[in-house]
RNA sequence: GCCCAGGUAGCUCAGUCGGUAGAGCAGCGGACUGAAAAUCCGCGUGUCGGUGGUUCGAUUCCGCCCCUGGGCA
């Protein structure tokens, strides 16, 4: 085992170590710098302030790579698993469909022949994943691999499953289908209205933290009443256990490059991925069911509405292009708020961020 | 060259009987614990083509010019 590399803050009473966990420095780099009266912006000076190399990060013990969609997080993530011996472990919602490898960019056999990647097409377009199998695929994972003694790099653009990986979800049974399934019937019979206020009759504590037009919080709150009697805002106050236990050190990274060119990126992997068969796997996806989460991938509502003759190839390019641009926005929202702490590469173009990743590696 | 229709937000357009303007889309900001590439909330971002004139006041009316469509030659 290496050595971590530590350095010791002192004011007064307070005595901190910092261990090799970038998120950690980072909120103390400006306290360090502030003490030590110098001026310094990044962790690897705060290492220096301490005589000690910034090559303790390579000890992380896991590595979580974030970052908006065609951010190129993934060849990033891929060229430091190949530097530091890791493996590469989905996190994102839509890659792990194994029918829809073309619209949810996912890496192919010229990556995977590189480094081992997990989680990555093991479930079927007709299945009904979610957040709970997410946790316990994650899990095992990470299980598996500690064992293996090669370090799990996460990669993805879901900041809902990255908190499963840091913070966890609450413990709580499944809904069953069919619950699921009235209660879509009664909200479409009722209405929106009508279904929130009897949501909000029932179980006033969750409804007052929703709106009736939340579609999908609204429905998960009813469903949830509905099978266990309890609600939902209850168990959420309930334990959650993170994937990523205590005592694992954690190197967490978010991938960002400018909007403009996070823009431009989006537009031209729209179009590389009609050059490589885009259309022909919305195709064979075109009949799922529009509940399953797989029919929400980008794109397919897009190239499915110019197979149904509803759109022109020009509309749809567009439209998907925009629908993507704003789902970026909708992750660096969440990125930005949630991960404020993390390590933003912000770097603008590929090798830029290999090169600013690998840094903190060195 | 002449005639007609236009030139208003990034795009498509509405509107102002003269009091400096508003929709959709795009964009931007935000929320978010079992569908999260989902779901939801908030925000107009403008030399009203240019220039003279009339007027207390012009994006609006008039003249000229420029540009874009279409028609006639």
């Amino acid at each position: 085992m290496q050595k971590r590399g530590i350095g010791l803050v002192r004011e007064g009473n307070i005595e901190s170590a910092v261990f090799g966990q970038p998120d950690r420095a980072s909120e103390l780099a400006k306290f360090v710098c502030k003490v030590a009266g110098v001026f310094c912006d990044n962790i690897k000076d705060v290492w220096q302030l301490f005589g000690q190399s910034a090559g303790s990060f390579v000890n992380a013990d896991v590595v979580l790579i974030a970052g908006p969609t065609a951010s190129g997080k993934s060849t990033a993530a891929l060229a430091l698993a190949e530097r530091i011996g890791g493996v590469i472990v989905n996190t994102d919602s839509m890659q792990i469909y194994r029918e829809a490898s073309i619209l949810t960019a996912r890496p192919g056999e010229s990556e995977t022949i590189r480094t081992p990647h997990l989680l990555y097409g093991h479930v079927g377009v007709q299945e009904h994943y979610d957040i709970a199998r997410y946790a316990v695929d994650a899990a095992r994972t990470l299980c598996n691999l500690c064992a293996s003694g090669r370090v799990p790099i996460f990669v993805g653009g879901t900041g809902l499953y990255f908190g499963a990986l840091t913070q966890g979800i609450s413990d709580m049974p499944q809904v069953p289908q069919a619950v699921r399934t009235n209660a879509r019937t009664r909200r479409e019979n009722l209405g929106a209205d009508a279904f929130f206020a009897e949501l909000a009759g029932r179980d006033p504590q969750t409804a007052s933290l929703l709106r009736a037009s939340d579609t999908q919080r609204v429905l998960r709150a009813w469903e949830v009443l509905e099978a266990t009697g309890r609600p939902l805002a209850q168990w959420q106050k309930g334990v959650r256990v993170p994937a990523l236990r205590a005592g694992l050190t954690v190197a967490r990274f978010v991938v960002s490059p400018p909007r403009p060119e996070l823009h431009r990126r989006i537009e031209k992997r729209f179009d590389a991925m009609l050059a490589s068969g885009a259309m022909e796997e919305a195709k064979c996806l075109q009949s799922l069911d529009p509940v399953l989460p797989a029919a929400k991938i980008l794109g397919l509502r897009e190239l499915n509405a110019v197979e149904a003759g509803m759109m022109t190839w020009g509309e749809a390019r567009l439209a998907a292009i925009a629908a993507t641009r704003q789902y970026a926005k909708r992750q660096l929202t969440w990125f930005r708020h949630r991960m404020a702490n993390w390590t933003w590469i912000e770097a603008n173009d590929e090798s830029d961020t290999l090169r600013k990743l690998a840094s903190y590696f060195e």
